[in-house]
DNA sequence: TGCTATGTAGGAATCATTCCTGTCTAGTGA
DNA sequence: TCACTAGACAGGAATGATTCCTACATAGCA
């Protein structure tokens, strides 16, 4: 999705973060791709158009923006964080070859609550749900690499 | 669950895992435990048996036994892994206060499908599912510390 | 018993992330 | 316009979980 530098300034102003050159060009990377990129991602993508820009800077952007609620982490394993500036509620499909992260929005999956017996006193908050599996590429690439006799 | 050294070695020769002393050990405090501790927690309870074993063999004898299904390994956060001995299809509930895990059997969550259209070609293989919120004892701790005026 | 493959220990290396410190900048009031 | 202050930024050092490397130990087999 692409933003105008006016729609990043609203949500900010909305989310009471402040605005800079920086953190607008790191939200604005996140937000235009549906790629889920870690910080490093986000780091090399911004760091193209400002050369200045510090690593640490684009950490502390995304703790600022993940604790205003204008971004979330995402994790895959126990490897890097990655980030994702979709904040409505929704929930991912993983690619095991690739490690590609792809959205599903799903009002079946938003709504699954937990039985009282399972919740065993918890104050459920919230809920994530992710699909694992092999995306077409993957799958072709697989094809590939062994091809069924015919 | 309590297991005598006779079932580990029978689960290990069945998924054709090598026994040995450290690894029947790791295995052991694992399964034993509903706490779903990270590496080196288990590093730290197998070396009061066993003063001489190495973080190392924890962190290969982890890898060797999820490569042989024998252990899964859960995430929380972007944070340290950790590990869980139950790898009979289950789901989590997760504590955002002291981030504890706990376990949710629940044959409905198993059963989770994505639409077809959802799944993009995909080939799904599994899926998880995580709840968050706070447990008992985090929500009484909060209770403690902002008491409600009467 | 010797050979070979695999397991283990310990230390070094890696790498994402956080911490620390000094500098810069925007906003505010005089 | 100027000084003051809080927060933002850059850069480097530090941290900590994990992996890599190497040498030694052990188990299984000929």
């Amino acid at each position: 999705m692409k933003l105008v530098p006016q729609d990043i300034e609203a949500r900010f102003r909305r989310h009471a973060v402040r605005v800079t050159r920086q953190r607008a060009a790191i939200y604005a990377a996140l937000v235009e791709t549906t790629s889920h990129p870690s910080a490093e991602d986000l780091y090399r993508m911004v760091k193209r158009q400002q050369p200045m820009m510090s690593r640490n800077t684009v950490y502390y952007t995304l703790g600022v923006l993940r604790n205003a609620g204008l971004v979330r982490e995402v994790n895959v394993g126990h490897d890097m964080a990655r980030y994702d500036g979709n904040v409505r509620m929704h929930h991912h499909l993983i690619c095991l070859g690739c490690g590609q992260i792809m959205d599903v929005m799903d009002d079946d999956l938003n709504q699954l609550q937990l039985s009282s017996g399972q919740a065993r006193g918890f104050d459920v908050v919230g809920h994530r749900v992710e699909f694992h599996g092999y995306c077409v590429s993957c799958q072709q690439a697989e094809r590939n690499v062994s091809p069924r006799r015919t």
